[in-house]
DNA sequence: AACCTTTTCGATACACCGTATCGACTCGAT
DNA sequence: ATCGAGTCGATACGGTGTATCGAAAAGGTT
């Protein structure tokens, strides 16, 4: 059982996948379960912990019920992350259940609405995280998910230049949302770090100074010396949304 | 012995980072070791199993050596992750010795620079498909890894209209690097997966397909059946390509 | 050359992980 | 009331990172 496209259990509604595989029946038998009971309770761990603070064992312990108990609902662990990921994208994708309302957005709009799309984005990464880590591999296709896939991809195709041109819209979602990855992983993992080794000289060099001090000193790497030492110190979220300016203005002069 | 920010030993340089400590000194007794053949053992390994295929245990078996062993010359399992990026950085930082060799560069030769790095990094990634699992945290200052970091600055830092600007570099530089990092990921992660299931219908669509199928068909998520039946199938070469000259352009237009 | 101190080695141990197995038990239907 | 089906979860297995500490070796001193 190395590789698991064989048939299974025979009860399959077509894919193996979570988002298509029916919940057990509910039993009252010793406690009442479900998977939103269960990817509750993870969340909370997760958001209390991290994520190294959610396995099976504690998960169950949290709903005071045995470790095995949680296998009837999901079929490995990997499944359970997927699950919590796709409950923070239901912070993510819009409130509103239709996904494309405005059919005419107006010409420029397309900002106003990646701008608020990434500040939801920023705000689930950092209420969770966790979250941040498990992004960015392949593709979550949860239905929250593909939500919020669908908005920020009807937002691009509704800029000028984008109409009829699927390939660029499909390029310039994925570059806007490399740059949610790649910048809110940075933006955790330096808060983390901060919040770890006390609360933070306000200025990450004198935390972590004394080496990069002595390093500089040797004289090469002159660049990086110069910004440190004058460069503005920016909130993060300033950083965040100056360098998010900045892939708009890519994704604009795509427009052609 | 929760935090770490005691005394130690004693014997410490300065700072407890690894870049730092010096190596114990050699010993021919029972097998000659060292921090290199440590790195390189792991860094094997993790080439041919993954970064799961990495652990103490394994790394001291390849050696022919007691898994403490390597104690003596990494302190925990996280600092001998440190080393192994580090190691890759040292295929992404510049060959010639010198960081910034040429004072004076073309007025458009930064895009043609960053692209050579954006590469350097890709062809890096691809290479050791762990890398940038461990890539996103918060920045490595290991010698390669500060030396990537100041070619990049100082390449960003020759464009136009970047002269007396640090905070614009740093900014720039943040973009740029976080575009490689969110987009290197999901690349990698869409090429394990194919290579995981099969050698790939060549579309990962068709691969996922059944799911994707069907919760197309119910009409919600109109943008994303539009993007995957009619976008073009750029390879990922391409598509790395192509977002990278939308985050280029997106540098060009801060240069105000 | 013999002793002793200092350091290093690595077997063992601990607490934890994900999950396969399978006997015991509970529930619903007959 | 009985039986059959299905769920539960204790136990177990093989793995993880690393603290501990007795034994052994290296190096320095007499």
């Amino acid at each position: 059982m190395t590789s698991s496209h064989d048939t299974e259990t025979g009860t399959e509604t077509g894919s193996g996948l979570v988002w298509e595989r029916p919940e057990p029946p509910e039993r009252r038998s010793p406690a009442p379960l479900s998977r939103a009971l269960i990817v509750g309770a993870a969340l909370e761990l997760a958001d209390a912990d991290g994520l190294e603070g959610v396995s099976i064992r504690r998960v169950a312990a949290a709903l005071e019920v045995g470790p095995m108990r949680l296998y009837g609902y999901v079929e490995t662990k990997a499944e359970l992350l997927e699950l919590m990921v796709d409950a923070v994208y239901g912070e993510i994708a819009p409130p509103a259940p239709r996904p494309t309302p405005a059919p005419v957005p107006a010409p420029t709009g397309w900002r106003e609405e990646l701008r608020a799309i990434a500040g939801r984005y920023r705000a689930a990464a950092l209420r969770h995280e966790w979250f941040i880590e498990l992004l960015g591999g392949r593709p979550h296709l949860g239905p929250n998910a593909l939500a919020a896939r669908e908005t920020a991809l009807s937002v691009v195709h509704g800029a000028p230049g984008f109409a009829g041109q699927p390939t660029r819209v499909q390029q310039a979602a994925g570059v806007f949302h490399a740059y949610l990855a790649g910048r809110l992983r940075v933006e955790v993992a330096q808060r983390r770090a901060e919040r770890a080794e006390g609360r933070s000289d306000r200025d990450w060099q004198v935390a972590m100074g004394p080496y990069m001090m002595r390093v500089l000193a040797q004289g090469r790497h002159p660049t990086i010396a110069e910004v440190m030492v004058s460069a503005d110190h920016l909130t993060p979220g300033e950083s965040f949304a100056v360098g998010l300016e900045m892939v708009l203005d890519g994704i604009a002069a795509q427009a052609s």
